[in-house]
DNA sequence: CAGCTGGTTGAAAGCGCTTTCATCTGTGGC
DNA sequence: GCCACAGATGAAAGCGCTTTCAACCAGCTG
């Protein structure tokens, strides 16, 4: 009934041996044997069976995907990087699993401890704010399991993908500067996240680059959600004088702005410019359209991944790939009136 | 190193098939024995090696969730479906695979017969549009493997979970005409979805039982997003008289259509009231926080995916669950001015 | 030209389970 | 009290791959 590797082998008039080689691409079978093997693989339509290779070679093909789905509001995020994982075990043949964690939980690590010891997973992929968790990584240092990094907050030796979002903040400050706007106030997020960091630093060195010292009424702390988005909103439009203008550390946290000036009648971006951070579907569906950091979550998922995948074969350059951020000018922003 | 099932056989003082027959709860084996063994795989803290046991026993325990993240703009009950998927999975060491797929594209069979070939899940789990894909299904059906679906359109014969969502939808509209609402507009979803039939039928129905017959003006097609609604939003708002109540097929668009009131000068719920469907965390964010109707899609996924576990072990009733609904009164509502 | 080397290839022994089949034990029917 | 029989258990043969190890075959070196 199923193809196996004999089937193969004898198709291609060589030894299973040989076979298995050419599908692991090693380097050690003679050029025409590896053709003869593909085409013999093609015209059976060989699938190797994925149990049988894990039982032999002690590998599963398999990357877990970990989350926080507790401390990070903003599913569409995860949502993103996942199918870009996605993506990329496709590509290679692998498949991925995803595991919620909390950080909150004490029982964090056992709950993953649980999920290497049942399905042995070659490989991991961390998202914020799991990234930087210390007994997580400790875990899977002690463990010896490989692993990749969205967005780490400590880069060096770690393998994975980031945007530096010091600098893409930055450029947005500069943009609102630009148009005019002086009086700029930001919103943080939750400060145990990197984002939430690095883009309070990126809102403080372009304004302290613009000669402008920040008035700390300006800077309110939020936590990425709607909710302290508007109730940060509702903070800054009480403000004498007010903010002509308001820098967010996540799309969510400005629709949350864009609400509240509603609420008191203010028109964006006539009264008030808003400006986010992450270019989330929603950034698009807003009224207006809202002008924000373009961050390309789908794509880095897919990197972190190619990048596991790659460490795994034991080749690749395990680094922390850049990627480049955009900014996306639209309809939120204009200059002051 | 590993524990393997000839360390605890030993321990037990049994045979490696019995330790088997022990955990695969076969009902052949005596009690006391069924004791010892299972105290010893205790002591051991004994995890059997997946890959060995597929191979051996011919199954993967593992499950596929499908989804359409194309036609389906909700990431948020996509995520919440999944995690309800995976807690279900967690409970009986059974692990998950994703596959997102796009009903549009010519070769989504050809993608399904991959992931089944190459991962040989034991089953899938099936999402709203998708439920009710012929070719899809089709192919499930011709390669004899089971599935259970979320909220199908047709339900005989099918395994999964449900929720009556016409009869809910009819429940929340007749909240509107309890508050004295009469004229009351209805934004639908994409027209393929069951949702979006059942919705509207539940709508109609509540109208209709009032003794209302509704003006085809207040019926206007949405398609499940924020912008979708927002400009339905635009559209009725445009009518006179204006509709006094709103009831969006989903939470998104009634966002949208909070948007294009506020848009117009128009207060939620004062001027207008607006309810919605799904209950997704946008709808508490929101300000006002919408009137809805709660979904429980973390407890639905959890659900099909049980039935099919059940299913796969032979027992289990085979049938579609249904869940129950329950109507979220917030702010959004009241009584027309 | 014998001996060596490095590159290719195949034979065969597992990897850790499940499952068949045979064996063994205790029970009830006559 | 003996035999048939059902229930409980173990021995052993795989499941379909990978990997070690040995064999083989040029092509060189001295």
């Amino acid at each position: 009934m199923r193809i196996r590797i004999e089937d193969v082998a004898r198709a291609a008039g060589v030894s299973p041996a040989t076979v298995s080689r050419v599908m692991n691409e090693e380097n050690n079978v003679s050029e025409s044997t590896r053709q003869r093997v593909l085409d013999a693989m093609k015209a059976l339509d060989y699938r190797p069976l994925a149990s049988a290779r894990s039982l032999a070679g002690n590998r599963t093909f398999l990357i877990a995907l970990l989350y926080d789905n507790n401390d990070n509001p903003s599913s569409t995020y995860l949502a993103e990087i996942q199918d870009g994982v996605l993506e990329a075990c496709d590509a290679q043949r692998y498949s991925m699993m995803v595991r919620p964690l909390r950080m909150r939980d004490a029982d964090l690590v056992r709950r993953l401890d649980s999920l290497v010891s049942d399905h042995h997973p070659d490989g991991l992929i961390l998202t914020p704010p799991l990234t930087d968790f210390a007994p997580l990584v400790a875990f899977l240092h002690e463990r010896a399991l490989p692993f990749a990094s969205v967005s780490p907050q400590h880069g060096e030796g770690v393998i994975g993908v980031a945007m530096n979002e010091q600098q893409a903040a930055r450029a947005m400050v500069e943009h609102l500067l630009s148009l005019g706007h002086r009086r700029i106030a930001h919103v943080t997020g939750l400060p145990s996240h990197g984002a939430s960091r690095w883009r309070e630093a990126g809102y403080r060195e372009a304004m302290a680059a613009a000669g402008l010292t920040v008035d700390p009424a300006l800077v309110v702390q939020g936590g990425f959600t709607f909710t302290t988005g508007f109730e940060a909103g509702r903070q800054l439009l009480r403000l004498d004088p007010r903010p002509t203008a308001v820098f967010a550390a996540n799309d969510d946290m400005a629709a949350g702005l864009i609400w509240s000036a509603g609420e008191v009648g203010l028109r964006v971006p006539q009264d008030l410019s808003v400006a986010g951070f992450d270019d989330v579907p929603l950034a698009r569906q807003l009224w207006p359209p809202l002008t924000t950091v373009r961050q390309p979550s789908r794509e880095m998922g897919k990197i972190a991944a190619a990048q596991l995948l790659e460490s795994l074969r034991g080749r690749g350059t395990g680094e922390l790939v850049q990627v480049p951020f955009s900014l996306e000018l639209r309809q939120s922003t204009m200059p002051p009136g």
